[in-house]
DNA sequence: TCCCGAAGTTCGATTTAAATG
DNA sequence: GCATTTAAATCGAACTTCGGG
């Protein structure tokens, strides 16, 4: 490997000197072009490369942001991914990306080997988990400046981006109700997760101005589950038993997207086709929803936006504390979309 | 932060012993048992960690592998970075995920980015993407072990897993025909892509076997792309174009299952209903497979069993470096298999 | 005094060689 | 010479300080 003495060697200048043409520093200014120059082109001769490691021990930062996922394979994650890195990539901070698969041993591991790398940030993307105290704790006490999306927290340590769930409730009971439905089956989320209380909320919200009855006996909950991928079973079951029920409804409210499949699978396997005869929509937009026949009509999460806000929110962050200055948590809520597809229909 | 020549003075001894024993060095033999328990309830009362930095700046190995992926929207790629993480988190080695987004410039960016901290090894998932020759030198030159998934190379510095293509597309092939279909379209991958022509090979094998003609004019091709969804896409226009042709066929075995999930789109919208008058097969079985409804009949790809296969290729050929001795590439062909779901139909 | 460049120190952990009783 | 322990050198880059012209 050749180090900054190799090109201060073959330039004939010291390493002190090499150093301060290499990175501009201040003391750059006294330097003739002529020594520039010669240094640099030495140091593209040789293929020179800065060490990182030395450079990390001696200064503070290494440019290295953390970002936690809980489950990748939640399709939930990817896009929000993507538009992290995207951001990043512009800063050159590289994200360093583990997943805890949904163990708190995992987490617990990954946070130490993060913190060991002294990351200089931390996003953690809380997916369908349910995320518990202690953990943030953990978060709270280690001073990584930390962006968490998908949650919000009682804290004010932590900042946070995540959907508005309220309109995104409401903008899905509306769209049905638009559609001349009156008879409308809900399958809300757990109710130990945060997303699903708001959403109901704004359902209850549009049905109400809208003049609409929901029926409570139409009205199911999505059991607790660690797995992510879990919401599809508990589509499918669900609405076998809101059929068993006998109650005729011609529209389906789901939690999320794959709540929604599920939902359809139980449809359309007791021969209530979708959307001729019962309309249904989701709630999240993953990648599949619009690839599914037929295409899935769903409120969307704007996932790379909510990526790129909590770098630029983390990033204001660290900029603070590299002063020695504390930022206060901020807590941003984006505003989700209807998307029109295939999977529901006008009554009339 | 606090550093060994803390735990030293906590201790009472030097910061040469404190390492010896923290790191049960060889001359950790001679110290005295009692030593070793007081530097040790020093360092975990002061909750020491040894700073990453200092340690790879003085040895040589860094715990790290860098992971490359073409496109993390892909959902090829999640279940195999599972299986790598898996398979990493128990050797305490960390991934560094880089997602190229299938940008040339991005992938050498982020090579150099990987090339700096040191990684030890190097996972490529060259999902869908058309690798080109620059890019492969580039990775040759660097020296560092490096294992392939989902291609093939010339050269034999750089090990490969991949699934057994001609076997999948046998099996494709067979399902379709041992449920009576004769007349059988085919959407083939586009012809860059090294995944297409054993695939189709292996179809073609076993069309032949069992006696039955494919129709030319029912065989298309994926244009080439650089989108991995554009799959989707790509499914829905050949699958018109056949239906256009007015050829009767009852099966459709498509490139992989999102080309599928085109077809089935089409079909659905011509009238012709999957499996009732047409069976369509995919390839892959990405996670959306089994929810949609009818849930896709398809070849699964190991994907998990590939990324764990590609890290113990890799770990082994790290090994061998570390003593200074070279290893030959290792070429791994996995085993697929075939998945029966709702999609595929008996012709009786 | 002003440039220009070099020498030397620092970061934290590891390891060699040496010192102590 | 033995058992224990440690001072000092090392890794590579960055930065402070110092000296020569």
């Amino acid at each position: 490997m050749v180090t900054i003495r190799d090109v201060a060697k073959a330039s004939g200048f010291s390493s002190s000197t090499v150093s301060i043409v290499l990175n501009d520093a201040p003391l750059a200014r006294y330097i003739p072009p002529s020594t520039k120059t010669r240094i640099q082109q030495a140091a593209k001769k040789l293929g020179y490369r800065p060490n990182l490691f030395a450079r990390s021990l001696r200064g503070k930062s290494n440019r290295e942001v953390g970002v936690m996922v809980f489950d990748i394979a939640d399709p939930f994650c990817t896009p929000i991914l993507r538009g992290i890195q995207n951001s990043l990539f512009e800063t050159s901070y590289l994200p360093i990306l583990t997943d805890a698969h949904n163990e708190r041993s995992r987490f617990l591991r990954y946070l130490e080997m993060l913190l060991d790398r002294r990351v200089e940030g931390l996003i953690i993307l809380a997916n369908w988990l349910f995320v518990d105290i202690d953990l943030l704790a953990d978060l709270e006490r280690n001073g990584v400046p930390t962006a968490m999306i998908g949650r919000e927290l009682e804290t004010d340590k932590i900042s946070s981006v995540l959907v508005d769930n309220e309109a995104g409730g409401r903008f899905a009971m509306e769209h049905v109700i638009s559609l001349g439905h009156k008879k409308i089956a809900v399958i809300r989320g757990p109710k130990t997760l945060g997303d699903s209380s708001p959403r109901w909320r704004g359902m209850q919200q549009a049905a109400k101005s809208a003049g609409v009855t929901l029926d409570p006996k139409l009205t199911l909950d999505v059991p607790e589950s660690r797995n992510p991928l879990s919401g599809f079973d508990a589509g499918v079951v669900l609405t076998e038993e809101l059929l068993r029920r006998r109650r005729a409804f011609t529209a389906l409210v789901a939690f999320d997207d794959l709540t929604a499949f599920g939902a359809i699978r139980a449809l359309e396997k007791n021969g209530v086709h979708v959307p001729t005869d019962c309309s249904v929509i989701g709630f999240d937009d993953i990648a599949q929803s619009a690839l599914c026949t037929p295409a899935l009509t769903t409120i969307r999460q704007p996932m790379q936006g909510m990526g790129a806000a909590a770098v630029s929110i983390l990033l204001e962050a660290i900029n603070l504390a590299q002063d020695n200055r504390r930022s206060a948590a901020v807590h941003q809520k984006m505003m989700p979309e209807l998307i029109v597809r295939d999977s529901t229909k006008s009554l009339r």
